[in-house]
This record gives C-alpha cells, structure tokens and sequence, in this order.
DNA sequence: GAATTAAGGATATATCATATCCGAAAACCG
DNA sequence: CGGTTTTCGGATATGATATATCCTTAATTC
C-alpha cells in the first residue's frame, strides 16, 4: 500500500506556490527544474491539482500554476486526494457473502465488520491530514530552511516565471 | 494506495480460526472454500500469518493452522503487517535536496516536513489497527450474525477439519 | 506405505504506476 | 498578424507489483 510519488511531488509544488508573490504564475517547467523530477509526468500531477480546483492556470509566457485559495484554507488531505484519489484503503468483496452456510437471498443489514474497522482507520488516516493546513507546511518549513536557502529559492523561481 | 485483497482473506481467516475448539486446526482447503477463495493464493497469506507468528501450523490429514495466541493478544495491526509489510505509505524521496539553491554538502537535521506529517497521519492509521484486538471482532460478528448461520458455519468448517 | 498437509520456489498473467510524446487551444509578444 | 510559450488531454510504452497457478519437498496421520 504505496502512495503515488506524485502525492510528495505535489504537497512539495503547493508549498513553493504559496510562497509566491500574490497573484504570480510558476510553469510545470520551473517546478520541475526546482525539484529535479520530470517535466511531463509532473505535469500530470498540477492537472490534478487543477481538476480539483486547488489551483489555476494561465497559458502562455509568464502562465502556469497559482494557488486557486489561500493556504490556510488549503489542507493536506485535498491535496492528496486530488491526485491519489478519495477512494478508501481496504476494499471489501463481501467474502462473507461466499459462505455456504449462509441462506440463499440472505442480505445483510450492515456492512461487513471487518471492513467498517479498517475504515474506521481510513478516516483516521484522512482526519490527520484533514486537520493540516498548507500554511501550516509553510510555517513549518520557513522556521526550519536557513533563510538565504529559503530567500534564494524564490529568486531563482520567479526568474523563471518570467 | 490500495491494500492487497490478502488482508482482507486474513482478517476473516483469523475470525473463523478464533472461534474454533480450543487445540483444533484449520486447513487451507477449509478456509478457501469457506470463503470462496483461490486455494493455492490463499495459502501464501496464511504462510505470511505463520512467518509472524500469529498462526501454529501442523502438517498432514487433521492439520492446518490455529491461532497461536488468545484473540484478546492480537490486535488488527498485527495482521495487516503481516500480509501488507511493515512500510509506511508515504515514501519520501528527498526531492528538497534537488533544490539548485542548496549549498553541496548541505546536510538537513531533520526529516522532510512533508515526509513528518504524512509519516504522522499513517501513525494515526496504524494507532486505530493496533487498538482493535481480534477479540473485539470476534464480538461483534457473534452480535451480528444471526446465531443459525454462526454455529452452522463452525459444524461445516470443523467437519472438514477431520 | 498411502494419503494429506504446509512451505516455498518458479512461473505466468493482469493491473497499475511511471514516463514520454504529440496535437490542440489559449495567451503573450514582437 | 505570426511565432513562441504554456496548459490540457489523449495515446502509447515500460516497469513493477498484485494476483494466480503449478510443482517439489518434508512432515504428519492412518
């Protein structure tokens, strides 16, 4: 149970958007150069990111991606799920249902017990992720990057976003 | 990120072996047919259950698999690591060190932030698995399931255990 | 000795993640 | 206007992994 890289790429390009001059763009290529994956297969990942609404393009010179909300009213679980999907963890099949015990129209009233335990951990996975915001990420991640890293980091990006 | 289908096999797997008389085994024949499952597919999670030590074996006719602890001593953790491995979902590839910016031997003192909070959530997940003994389901199946269907599923499951 | 069983290696197949390429439409710039 | 840059989506290729089956070996029962 592996989550697609393109969750990590994605929650690492958030956080570069946020740091952004208001209302400024930064293409796939930037992003992509910043963080050393490949161009076209990230480019996957920010469509998704788009699809969900969590950011907007722009086309042309200067275009590319740009946070759709501010980052705190960004959480992480949007994120991941926006590229990883909402689909939960454990899939049941309702093996149960293949007892040869059991009566043949035989419906059951709930959900299978095994299954409701291993989403009841599902949504605790989601809850944590729900519970932190992007700017917090942001917060987090300007305290601990030395500040001529983090300063320079910027410069180079938005010498890129034209 | 979907967990494999043999999780799912070995939780109900467990249920079936904690209701047994105390002492008796299991065969995989008993198991899959049970639950309408591939015999031969079934038995590498089975194997993986042994390999934890979760589950006794036996070999020959009236052999098979029994718990090897009380189901009160296994917790639902335990059995998903068993067939699912012990990794984290989240894989941090330290694509921060990519950033052009950074000095050569830059080293970071911690962990990537994005990496910590996934890492945090997945925590979350496995905290609820742990939490839930096998016990715990066990009780809830002998509440839901309408006692006939039980107590005939064991006559049929003991009769194929020689 | 014959039948049954778990264990594990080898292999085949299917599905999905990863990755690349291309064409279309939109935006910018001369 | 025409050329460049960009996002977007489709098509395709490749690699890894889940799923599934087969077979051999050794242990156990009768």
């Amino acid at each position: 149970m592996i989550l697609k890289s393109q969750v990590e790429w994605a929650l690492h390009c958030c956080a570069i958007l946020a740091g952004l001059p208001k209302g400024r763009y930064l293409s796939t290529k930037a992003l992509a150069e910043l963080h050393g994956l490949p161009k076209e297969y990230l480019s996957k990942a920010l469509q998704s990111l788009s699809q969900a609404s969590l950011v907007e393009t722009t086309l042309g010179p200067s275009g590319g991606y740009r946070l759709a909300k501010p980052p705190s009213d960004i959480n992480f679980l949007e994120i991941v799920e926006a590229v990883e999907g909402k689909a939960r963890s454990f899939t049941c099949t309702n093996i149960r249902a293949n007892n040869p015990c059991r009566p043949e129209g035989y419906c059951d009233s709930k959900p299978c017990a095994v299954a409701r335990i291993m989403w009841e951990a599902d949504e605790a996975w989601r809850d944590t992720l729900r519970r932190v915001r992007l700017s917090d990420l942001v917060g987090t991640l300007s305290e601990e990057v030395p500040a001529d890293i983090w300063r320079s980091t910027f410069e180079w990006v938005l010498k890129r976003a034209g």
